[in-house]
DNA sequence: CTTTTATCGAGAAGATTATATCGATACTTT
DNA sequence: AAAGTATCGATATAATCTTCTCGATAAAAG
């Protein structure tokens, strides 16, 4: 259950579950549920019961026969194997409504998540600050990110400026980008891209209502 | 290549990777490009041009050998095929930092998205005007959705609220639902949900950064 | 006009992901 | 204490998704 250099042997289908259990956990764990098994985990999302364990195998997590599965044990390796126990520093590029909304987010900071800065080129909302955080001019994005060695890059900008600004950051040293832009990035081997992509989730919904008559 | 009752035939991955396909398309377009083929299209999203092909296929255009597809005909077949040439109006509930992202979010428009309303259970946020839409009292939504017959609910509430939006949405008629709440919901079959909770991106970004040392 | 080449679509093969089966185990019930 | 049962992990099977192969075809080159 280990990632071997570059092929991760956890399906992004697993990794995708991982955060519904862990929020299904925590609610458990609040209420003081001690144990949990494969079979009720399943049939709140609907789910496979071998599924489910197939997903928490992963974690190192060993449940028991006839038992089922620690719900604080799961808790903490879940989030150990997802990260979510260290803090990942970010920076955020894009400050319109997308980029607004993430600053704005304050659950990151259970997921890890920590947007030390933003970054936008229009000068008007230079300066500014943003839920705390003070908007800086994008000349500084790369001198920024070399100094503070922060690894991942949140982009929120229009289509057309989304790769030139990639480009800045993997030129810095940024070795990981989520990315909200409606644009296809070309990005090296070796360095992590996420799309959230509105849009793709959007093509699901649409697509479904077209053809279902 | 038909929807069959509840069986979609079209995989969701091919139906995440259209609106890739149609963004560079547009752009050919734009720029005169009159045919474009699978290798060619291949090449910009590394991915495979069979692949492609098959992706394309379930759109009903057809390819001309040593020549391609004709990008003006996929860009109408695959905004026909997402639903994006005809209309689809929307409620939005939980006018927050993302709620309020999602109204400002011009480009909906250009997918045959519409955001009709807004509602919010916070009396504070009732009554202003978020991005020309005026935000109205919680209590009003059932009303309002079965008087306009609305059918897409994007939701933008607290994890906790989450649920119970839902049951109003369905009670009052709704057929898809567009999340962004993190939290797991339930809902009957026939109606169509579609996830875009960020941790589940984040997830992906996190777990691997974690695990290549 | 013939050969070469790039691409298509169809079908086969391969890889990945999901589900079913089953012996072992730990708890409950009788 | 013995029998019954729910669940585990391991392994096998099934389903799905991706990639490869190949004959057909349309354009370009010779």
């Amino acid at each position: 259950m280990l990632f071997v250099s570059k092929d991760p042997v956890v399906s992004r289908s697993t990794l995708k579950r991982l955060p519904l259990y862990l929020h299904l956990l925590e609610a458990l764990l609040a209420q003081g549920v001690e144990c949990v098994s494969s079979t009720q985990l399943a049939r709140e999302f609907n789910f496979n019961p071998t599924q489910v364990r197939k997903d928490l195998e992963v974690t190192g997590e060993v449940g028991k026969a006839r038992v089922g599965f620690r719900v604080a044990g799961l808790v903490v390796r879940i989030r150990d194997f997802l990260g979510w126990n260290s803090t990942h520093d970010a920076v955020l590029v894009g400050v319109g409504n997308m980029g607004k909304a993430l600053l704005g987010y304050k659950d990151f900071e259970k997921y890890g998540l920590n947007i030390v800065a933003a970054f936008d080129k229009d000068v008007r909302k230079v300066g500014a600050t943003t839920f705390d955080r003070e908007v800086l001019p994008l000349a500084q994005l790369p001198k920024f990110i070399k100094r503070t060695k922060v690894h991942i890059g949140i982009l929120t900008v229009p289509a057309r400026e989304a790769q030139p600004v990639v480009d800045l950051m993997l030129a810095a040293g940024i070795k990981a980008i989520w990315n909200f832009a409606p644009a296809p990035l070309r990005i090296p081997a070796g360095v992590i891209l996420e799309n959230a992509r509105l849009t793709q989730s959007l093509a699901v919904l649409t697509s479904h209502l077209t053809h279902q008559n």
